[in-house]
RNA sequence: GGGGAAUUAGCUCAGUUGGCUAGAGCGCUUGGCUGGCAGCCAAGAGGUCAUCGGUUCGACUCCGAUAUUCUCCA
């Protein structure tokens, strides 16, 4: 089977046992503090298992793309090594919430490996949980007598709760697993040593490849467990590892999964695979990174310098950087991958193809900039051997350095090292990056503590925001969370008026009030799908109900901007094309922020042209059409414009304005009509990254406001310019009249200079052979410097004391001929520090010309006349 | 969120312990030469040294803040 048949298969087969078959959601995880991507199947489902929100379908199959960049077997730096570590992979899985438990799923997963996969039934090995004594739990006897009615129970093993009790984190719902591993290795092998005894022992060939995870309990955070009421399966079956046993190879990456890319890599790079080591694992680090990088790219996580952007920043650059030291590569080459990638995944993930142009433009420009930042880097380091030829070690310091500034991987640096003979100082180097480590975990603790339910409910918060600002709420739980000494509270409400932020709306302000009890909300925020209502305290005493209340002026005014950003994204797509796609979004109350994918400068014609149809539209006073609970299928029939990956179990709510020019999903809040946002101004058009441009617009108010200005300081300007008719004519002429001034005043003032000049020429005494002139001026120092380069260039054998004094301020400047200073052994500096004495300050400079500055400019005469001490001797 | 660095001519970059009236290559303009692959020679234009503030007689250089970018850690 190819790998498409592998996952299709799947499919079927849980089809039969009345599944859903759900979509992957996206790999970037958008309202979740502790996650930035995807990394296990469960995710998309947490707020089931977490009680937040109920199931949809009790029985759902599905694959997901997940992204891990650290953890047991997806460390970063370990991907490309050996046959098995991935950054992305996709994991498939089939879920019960609260529906079959422990046997359908033991039932299930035999079936599927052994009757429709046909993996040979003798190389099978499954393990159940052991127990545990700290945390009072028996072995999961049920799990293995389902088991022995179809595995020999010499092949059932019991395992540590480190490999068979799961747990999603610190706190939350978990439980025992069981995981079925299977031996891969020849006859021979087998025959020297049992499978049984390299169970989990992280050998190649004997892997799990499914794990089984049955969650009945609820870990709180005093570390204690609590039952649930229901109980739901969880299993994720690795795809790539599953194509690998049934294709019969020894590698995930010799599965027609990785082999397309590596195959292009190979020929682009005029090597073969499989030859050298070093170039193998360039190719597999390659072939590996591309998927995670344009996956991220198509779910909108774009690589930048901070968070999830940065995450898949550096993956992209760990990849170019293993082309560029193992394959020869100097020029851009991992974008050329995304057709074959698209080819190969592009039909079971559409947005793969949907959007091809712009990955591959987002990654050749990463490429080309870490190709600079290398060869900058590379610079760096050369330098430093040239500095020190003889000392045959780097310096921890140095490797730091390059590592922390230039992106440096430690390796790469050991290997331009010894290519110079030099040895790297690991010590210094593991110090620097401890300190660094040391310092960032120091700023970043946050403590949370556990909900303290008041009203229990595992019902999502009802939003009451879109009809009304102000509504009797019950408290349904809170917690506390410290973070850099400041505490907050995090409060749930059963029901709530306040838009928590989301789809770039910010969230809501306002108060919550109860008798004598006034809270205000500082910031609603969503958690999966929880409404966390931000609180900076609590009151002692919690009352059944409080009125809550919007702040309603801040919540209007987002509401215009983000009517008006609507209008604009299809304002954008009609004026600029199609291929318009939103990739961020911000809206509050003062402005809104668009980022959407164009590959050129937006022209002040088409933002004109963008600003008109908007205002139009505004004009027309639009009334909002709403939809909501509408099913995908007829939502994309109503040719509503979607942004990729909606997620499980989401009510898909359609915002209209004039179906057939806005129509969108989106969970915002907006105006009732277009005519409430009054006007619309661009205020800025720029880049933000390859292919990507961001507009920033105001409306309302602030649009007047932003006008009224514009046109204020034209008013002004032409008042200044006392009103001519036409005042763009009227500001060229007066800088033609400028230049000409400025070009009259610099003659004049050469002429001065001259006559200065002249008349200093005939102050000069001839002493020996020496041209000597001092002087007091009333010139800055400036001045005094200039005069004193002219009359080094008109006179020979010159030393000039000029002593000035301008605004209060007294200074002297030497100048010295070159020859006197060669022959003489004069030097100005040493001289003008001596002279400075007079007035009371300090100078220096160089040996043919310093300067001095002082407090007490009645020295000045003095100094200007013991200037010739100094050639006398 | 916390650190490290960069920002100098249209482009790519030099610039030493604070003092060379800020330089190079490419590009541009002008003139001359020229049958050879990036033609050659000569002259010239082009700079708020990112921005603001401070220290100093003097700041591209030192200090602080801001902006933008790179980079590492979380």
């Amino acid at each position: 089977m190819n790998s498409s048949q592998i996952r299709q298969a799947f499919f079927n087969f849980f089809e039969t046992k009345n599944h859903f078959i759900e979509k992957s959601a996206p790999m970037v995880v958008k309202n979740d503090p502790t996650l930035m991507f995807t990394n296990a199947g469960m995710n998309q489902f947490k707020d089931i298992f977490l009680g937040n929100s109920p199931a949809k379908d009790l029985r759902v199959a599905n694959t997901q793309k997940c992204l891990r960049v650290s953890g047991k077997h997806n460390d970063l730096e370990e991907v490309g090594h050996d046959t098995y570590h991935h950054t992305m992979f996709e994991m498939l899985g089939n879920w019960s919430f609260g529906d079959y438990f422990k046997k359908e799923a033991i039932v299930w997963a035999w079936e599927l490996l052994t009757e429709i996969y046909k993996i040979d039934k003798n190389s099978l090995y499954v393990t159940v949980f052991e127990g545990a004594q700290d945390d009072n739990l028996e072995p999961d006897n049920e799990a293995k007598e389902f088991w022995k009615q179809y595995v020999p129970e010499d092949r059932i093993l019991y395992g540590s709760k480190k490999d068979n009790f799961w747990e999603m984190g610190d706190t939350g719902p978990c439980g025992p697993c069981s995981e079925i591993h299977v031996d891969i290795r020849n006859e021979d092998e087998k025959k020297k040593i049992s499978g049984r005894e390299l169970v989990n022992k992280d050998h190649p060939q004997v892997i799990e490849i499914w794990n089984l995870v049955f969650i009945q309990f609820n870990r709180l955070s005093n570390g204690s467990l609590q039952p649930l009421k229901a109980k739901h399966v969880d299993t994720g079956l690795g795809f790539e590892r599953l194509c690998m046993v049934l294709q019969g190879k020894q590698s995930n990456y010799d599965t027609d999964v990785f082999q397309p890319y590596i195959q292009k890599l190979a020929t682009l790079a005029n090597k073969n695979y499989g030859k050298k080591e070093e170039s193998d694992i360039a190719m597999r680090v390659i072939s590996d990174h591309l998927r995670a990088v344009a996956f991220a790219i198509a779910d909108g996580e774009l690589p930048s310098n901070n968070k999830a952007g940065y995450v898949i920043r550096r993956i992209l650059r760990r990849a170019v950087r293993y082309g560029y030291t193992f394959l020869g590569f100097r020029e851009p080459f991992i974008h050329q991958l995304v057709p074959v990638l698209v080819e190969n995944m592009g039909n079971y993930f559409p947005e793969l193809p949907g959007q091809q142009d712009l990955i591959m433009r987002v990654i050749a420009e990463e490429e080309s900039t870490f190709l600079k930042t290398l060869a900058v880097g590379i610079t760096k380091f050369e330098n430093y051997i040239q500095g020190n030829p003889d000392k045959k070690i780097v310096d921890g310091n140095f490797a730091f350095e390059l590592f922390d500034t230039y992106g440096f991987p430690i390796d790469l640096t050991q290997l331009m090292a010894r290519e110079k003979g030099f040895d790297v100082d690991m010590k210094g180097f593991e110090s620097g990056m401890k300190q660094q480590k040391e310092r960032s975990r120091a700023a970043a603790t946050v403590e949370t503590q556990d909900w303290i339910v008041l009203n229990p409910s595992n019902e999502e918060t009802v939003f009451l925001g879109y009809e009304s600002l102000q509504a009797e709420v019950k408290p349904v739980k809170y917690r506390k969370v410290t973070s850099k000494g400041k505490s907050l509270f995090q409060l749930v409400l059963d029901k709530t008026p306040f838009y928590a932020e989301s789809g770039g709306q910010v969230g809501d302000r306002g108060t919550l009030k109860a008798g004598e009890i006034a809270l205000h909300i500082l910031d609603t925020q969503k958690e999966n799908n929880l409404s966390v209502h931000i609180l900076d305290k609590i009151p002692e005493q919690w009352p059944d109900t409080f009125i809550a209340t919007v702040d309603e002026k801040k919540r209007r005014l987002t509401e215009n901007n983000h009517s008006a950003t609507h209008l604009m994204h299809s304002a954008l797509r009609k004026v600029l094309g199609t291929h318009v796609q939103q990739k961020g979004s911000l809206v509050d109350e003062k402005r809104l922020r668009f980022d959407f994918s164009h590959f050129a400068k937006v022209t002040p014609e088409e933002i004109e042209k963008i600003e008109q149809l908007v205002n139009e539209r505004i004009r027309k006073n639009i009334q909002r059409e709403e939809h909501r609970e509408v099913a995908m299928e007829e939502a994309q029939q109503m040719g509503a414009i979607a942004l990729f990956g909606e997620k499980y179990g989401d009510k898909v709510r359609v915002i209209a304005f004039d179906k057939d020019y806005s129509a969108e999903l989106c969970g915002g809040t907006h105006v009732h009509s277009t005519g409430q946002i009054g006007l619309f101004k661009i205020v800025s058009e720029g880049a933000i990254a390859a292919g990507i441009r961001r507009i920033e617009a105001v409306t309302g108010k602030l649009a007047e406001d932003y006008v009224n200005e514009k046109i204020n300081t034209l008013n002004q300007a032409k008042e200044v310019l006392k009103n001519p008719k036409d005042v763009l004519k009227a500001i060229e002429q007066l800088q033609q009249e400028n230049d000409k001034l400025s070009k009259q005043i610099q003659q004049l003032q050469k002429a001065q200079a001259g006559n200065m000049i002249d008349e200093l020429k005939q102050k000069a005494q001839k002493v020996g052979d020496i041209n000597f002139i001092s002087v007091k001026l009333a010139i800055d120092a400036q001045m005094a410097k200039d005069l004193a380069f002219e009359m080094k260039k008109q006179i020979e054998s010159l030393f000039m004391t000029i002593g000035h004094l301008a605004d209060g301020k007294a200074g002297i400047t030497i100048i010295i001929s070159d020859n006197l200073v060669t022959e003489k052994q004069l030097h100005a500096g040493n001289i003008v520090r001596e002279l400075a004495k007079e007035i009371q300050g300090g100078g220096g400079g160089q040996p043919h010309f310093a300067t001095a500055g002082g407090k007490k400019p009645d020295g000045l005469d003095k100094a200007v006349s013991r200037a010739i001490e100094f050639i006398k001797k």
